[in-house]
DNA sequence: TGTACATCAGTGAACGCGCGTTCACTGATGTAC
DNA sequence: TGTACATCAGTGAACGCGCGTTCACTGATGTAC
């Protein structure tokens, strides 16, 4: 147990500056969170207590690092945006997939959901929600990477006839259709199921019909 | 206080057989959880006795009932239901608007949206977040309504050249983008703000590239 | 480099409180005769 | 219609428990000289 206690030193690690193992109690605390969301639990529902224990620390120390709960959950959201903006980063690193390219990008997607699936999670539940102070907080995140996606669309030249406002309005369509679906890659059993496939079938034809739509539209 | 114990008898009112005051009790808790949510709450931080409480009836008569919360939370998504066929019903009689019918739907839906607002609250909360109990619940309630949907533009000979199931596919899509305006539609505060007029112009513009899309849908 | 003092992340104990669940009970409603 | 008994929705008290928050504390890290 004395190697649990936080002036304990493990003899193979060099010392840590303060500010350095303050910074590492507080990502404990955030990632103490998602591994509760992550067991099935939603955000709304999780004790200090409960957090503080799986964390590893004794329950006063949480207010070293947050007022209370909804300030932690903000530094949730913000780890949410982060994982967003590396979405929109890896694709425009890896570019279009080449052939059959909205199941390709939806196939990218769900491995993308699957692998961070506690901040996805977090963020479905959330957005429509928690308290209001995080679902703003959420919107205003969802905005900001909608626009992103909008600026990446007209700097590839793609649907170059729309204006930007409305290039803006189908990137929030589609950013909030991917978060549903999220909830939807979340909650269907994994493996190649045949639920699994028409969920992924679905959502390609629903991001189809979008983007067919945005191939015609005129302004008024 | 007197009056309000169970067995007091007010004046005016006839007698009451035993189960029909089961069933008020009932819809008195059902009634009890909602008035929290309207509160700001979200469902899944309510507590048992707050909503006894809110009842005004002792905790352990939550039991007659209800198993537990999960229980009552179903009680609330069947609600969302009917009011989901409900809006379907008033659409049906009521038949579109003459004229800009996309707006004029859109305009028809939030004020349905805000004359029931915590049923709709509690569907746009739970939906993305509560247990995977209602979660799924909500998903089996969403699916019919966009089912009915569908049927029904069938009926009135709407984009008759799509097949059915792509036509429920887009239905589909149609929902969750309603859905998720009913978030936006509660948050927004009410009053003919710019805000206001904004985020139903978005939701308008969203809709009309989902049919502009749906007009030239061609199947693979 | 060494020493004396300041800082402050995390401790551990304590507090009062609301929680979910149980149980024997009460008394109005329902039923059999 | 009247009477005797059964039913059962709701009561009220009790239980043990985990909660959020507070506080004086400890001792490793940081700083001034």
């Amino acid at each position: 147990m004395a190697a649990s206690t936080p002036h304990a030193r493990v003899e193979t690690e060099p010392p840590i500056s303060r500010s350095a193992r303050k910074a590492r109690t507080r990502q404990r605390l955030i990632d103490a969170a998602l591994a509760l969301i992550g067991q099935g639990r939603s955000y709304t529902s999780l004790s200090l207590r409960e957090i503080t224990r799986e964390a590893g620390v004794v329950p006063g120390a949480f207010y070293r690092h947050f007022r209370d709960l909804d300030e932690l959950g903000l530094a949730l959201v913000e780890m949410g945006g982060v994982t967003l903006r590396r979405l929109l980063r890896e694709a425009r690193r890896d570019g279009i997939p080449p052939t059959d390219m909205l199941r390709g990008s939806v196939l990218v997607y769900k491995r993308f959901v699957e692998q961070r699936s506690l901040v996805f999670r977090f963020i479905a539940a959330e957005r429509g929600g928690g308290s209001r102070i995080l679902r703003n907080a959420i919107r205003t995140e969802d905005g900001h990477f909608a626009s992103e996606m909008a600026q990446d669309l007209r700097v590839l030249g793609v649907m170059p006839d729309l204006s930007s406002s409305a290039l803006r309005m189908i990137c929030g369509l589609v950013v909030t259709t991917m978060l549903n679906a999220a909830s939807d890659i979340l909650d269907v059993p994994s493996g190649q199921t045949v639920q699994e496939r028409e969920m992924v079938e679905n959502f390609v034809r629903q991001l189809r019909v979008i983007f067919i739509g945005a191939r015609h539209w005129r302004e008024d």
